[in-house]
DNA sequence: TTTGACTCTCACCTTAGGGGAGGTCACATA
DNA sequence: TATGTGACCTCCCCTAAGGTGAGAGTCAAA
């Protein structure tokens, strides 16, 4: 009993006794040998008995504790060897993305919550406005869903070095157009846009010869705010989305007539960022989503 | 086309339909029929073609919005014909408890990255306490390790409505004692304990038969404080027992002389609730884990 | 009637192990 | 030395919530 401590150099134990002292479970540990994550220091080739050294007990606690932060096993494979400045790294990035979705979830958790209480929550409430006739400066690109918003953010970083000049209000702000479906198989594309002021048109287009001049036609919009934090592949988009097409059944709008037919065709996606980005002067992040629509023949106009 | 809307009574819709206006996919549509989640409307004998109902829109919203807040199917199923408000009940109830796991996750995250970086944080330091010989009432019951922090809850119960006399200081507060494995498969037994002035005891052994009576003999005591929030099976426990079990290596102290051994046994577990619960002044909830020991023979008393 | 899109079932894959069957190994006791 | 007992081995099946693909049948329009 006393033997197993004494000597440094047998320090050797079996699987149980690792599995003690590592809060590791007997099946798991044959797990990582199995896959590779973590090696038994010695297996006796004649009874196949795994023997672990006191020495990968470090390690073994590290994978115990990542394992209760949900990283998967393939990740932690690859992080064992490194530096633990690295490891420390990945382990924050790997929770701020924990937290961000939790973020996303806990607002749809609300909704819920409150739909089903009956109470009259304003989120996801319809709204129309008129929009003028905009000059606009535009990007157009086929996105596969995983590089929607860097896209965003490549649009938001051109904006920032050209310093385009201020427009006044939201009908100032960035925002982009799904001119096809941008769900899994298809692509796109998606147009991001900057309204400019009109009479600066021709000069910022040659100054800007990578981004498109186009004209918008004055229309009516239909529009969804939606609350903070504009990720891709969030439940906000599928409510808000439903929050229109109801909307639009409603007002026996066809959806012929509402640009969300087919699918997510001409569907806007407008963005404030902080005043730095968008060179215009709402104070917070804000963003919406809109349906460009013709009026139905029964509606007054 | 128009014929799809037109009269009401022919709302039937294929599946392939029904998944894009329910942004489910149509495997999961397969699946929710087959574990009756879900049950189309309307399966054709001949062809086994499935056709769902207009009004079974809700539902398949609402089990999109439950799946992804992680619900699992069994709960939706079990829901699906609930009241509104029960629902809503159930939702805030699973999200209290994500958000408990999370937090301990939390905790847990930021104690790896500390020790990643190298910084020495204040987090399962090991400190000793000298403990006076207490006179204690006692509870003692196997559990296993669902029922423990219940059992926990119980005990706070009873002190409450006994009114038991205050006690000062940490010394005073309520704890309990693992006199064996709480881990799966083996279930204690633990004892909650609440010391009393000695003085009291026969009056309050008397009033109170179901808790028995004990004197506790001074003591030394290796303990780690918990941060925050006492939930058995929390990754917290582990690396309060590894904190132990390292010092007691590192002061040379046997493991046959700590409490520790065989495993859990003895480990006191010491919980301050706010006032009205434990009888003692100590502001905020307050824990820690603790393990009596001898001190070696080397070490100066 | 043909074509193309849609749908069916069946079977296998994923993650991170848990549970158990049947067989072998190491150690302690009679 | 025999034997019991517990620890250990491999192999197989199971979980939840679908995803992926094969091969075959069905629906609707041209």
């Amino acid at each position: 009993m006393a033997n197993e401590v004494e000597d440094s150099p047998s320090t050797e134990v079996s699987i149980g006794e690792f599995s003690r002292r590592s809060h590791l479970s007997v099946k798991a540990l044959r797990l990582y040998d199995e896959l590779g994550v973590l090696a038994p220091a010695r297996v006796d080739t004649a009874s196949g008995y795994r023997y672990y050294d006191q020495s990968q007990l470090p390690d073994a606690r590290l994978i115990a504790i990542l394992r209760q932060l949900d990283f998967p096993l393939a990740a932690i494979k690859e992080l064992l060897g490194s530096d633990p400045l690295v490891i420390a790294r990945r382990v924050k990035e790997h929770w701020r993305e924990v937290e961000v979705a939790r973020v996303a979830q806990n607002s749809l958790a609300e909704y819920l919550i409150n739909q089903l209480s009956g109470k009259e929550s304003a989120m996801y409430e319809v709204a129309t406005r008129e929009v003028p006739e905009r000059t606009l400066l535009c990007l157009k690109r086929n996105v596969d869903p995983e590089n929607l918003w860097a896209f965003g953010k490549e649009f938001i970083a051109i904006l920032r070095e050209r310093h385009l000049p201020k427009m006044p209000g939201r009908e100032g702000g960035m925002f982009s157009i799904y001119w096809g479906l941008v769900t899994g198989d298809s692509d796109g594309p998606v147009e991001w846009c900057k309204p400019i002021p009109p009479e600066d048109a021709e000069a910022l287009a040659s100054q800007n010869p990578d981004l498109a001049l186009r004209v918008e036609p004055a229309h009516s919009e239909a529009y969804v705010v939606l609350p903070s934090d504009p990720d891709s592949s969030s439940p906000q988009w599928q409510l808000a989305m439903d929050a229109l097409q109801n909307w639009a059944t409603a007002q026996g709008i066809d959806d012929d007539e509402l640009a969300i037919q087919p699918a997510d065709l001409g569907l806007r996606f407008t963005y404030f960022a902080a005043e730095p980005i968008t060179g215009n002067n709402v104070p917070d992040d804000y963003s919406d989503f809109a349906a460009p629509f013709a009026y139905p023949d029964s509606m007054s106009r």
